[in-house]
DNA sequence: ATTATTTATATCGCGAACGATTTAATGCGT
DNA sequence: ACGCATTAAATCGTTCGCGATATAAATAAT
């Protein structure tokens, strides 16, 4: 028995499961909005900076276009973002809010925050755990980017 | 704007983005032995303990069955578990590993620690700093499941 | 200018995740 | 023993994630 191929011992085992953990809990305060959590991702890119092309949109989220490409059909098919081609670069898709994508926003902020805040209490992470956790994180993602 | 709702301050969306990113740095190691990361956290399971209904499996990785399940078809069909009716309860399924499965353990065992090890030595990681962030991450997993 | 190369998306195929439903075996109450 | 709820897997449908490839526009090379 290899003590380093014991799954206990697995730093990515951890994180993929408290990543699907975490989008689970998300997924009831999602649903109420009729979004998915990689679909919520993508309006928050696009409510921070509207009209951006799909390569900003997946270099934003650490995604490949071929990823994206698929989420925003599906967004746009239920009438959250307008793509539209790029008029100075014929090649990019420029995606854009809808009115539908840009109102989500007021409902996100109405019962997001709050309703994870609650759900992530039990936790009993302080302000500075977040932040070490936070800085971590991102040391590791900004190495293997 | 809301700040709250600003990608940059969320957890989750770090949390999805390290997973995602660890994953992608086990392939080449993975692609190797021809087995996917999902499959490689199975394999661990069996390793550890051999012989288990699919329920044991699914509840040690955190998944449903229904995940589990065509894993497992995927994995037997590929020669590298058995999947055989539970004598006593009739109701289960019972995987074992083949002799193909046992010896990945030697292969996955001399190229995926040091592999891996090298892979993330960048980020300059101490033996504390990888304790507090599993056990954190623990925390959360513990509290969420 | 014409061709070659690069860049931006899109398409395709497969393997996960997961909610919802189905099937089959077990256990429980009467 | 009988019916009924419970439990273990499996099946189905949809959305992701991603390697590989295709398409088309822009740019560089000759």
């Amino acid at each position: 028995m290899h003590e380093e191929l014991r799954l206990d011992n697995q730093l990515c085992f951890r994180l993929y499961t408290v990543s699907r953990l975490i989008t689970q809990a998300y997924t009831p305060f999602l649903c109420q909005l009729g979004i998915t959590y990689p679909q919520y991702l993508v309006l928050m890119v696009l409510w921070e900076q509207d009209s951006q092309p799909v390569n900003d949109i997946a270099h934003r989220l650490v995604l490949e276009t071929n990823t994206v490409t698929p989420l925003l059909q599906r967004m746009e098919k239920q009438g959250l973002v307008k793509r539209s081609k790029g008029k100075e670069d014929g090649r990019q898709t420029l995606v854009s809010l809808t009115k539908k994508g840009k109102e989500l926003e007021e409902q996100a902020f109405n019962c997001i925050p709050s309703g994870m805040g609650q759900r992530m209490d039990p936790c009993q992470l302080s302000l500075e755990d977040y932040a070490q956790l936070r800085s971590k994180i991102d040391t590791i993602i900004n190495k293997l980017k």
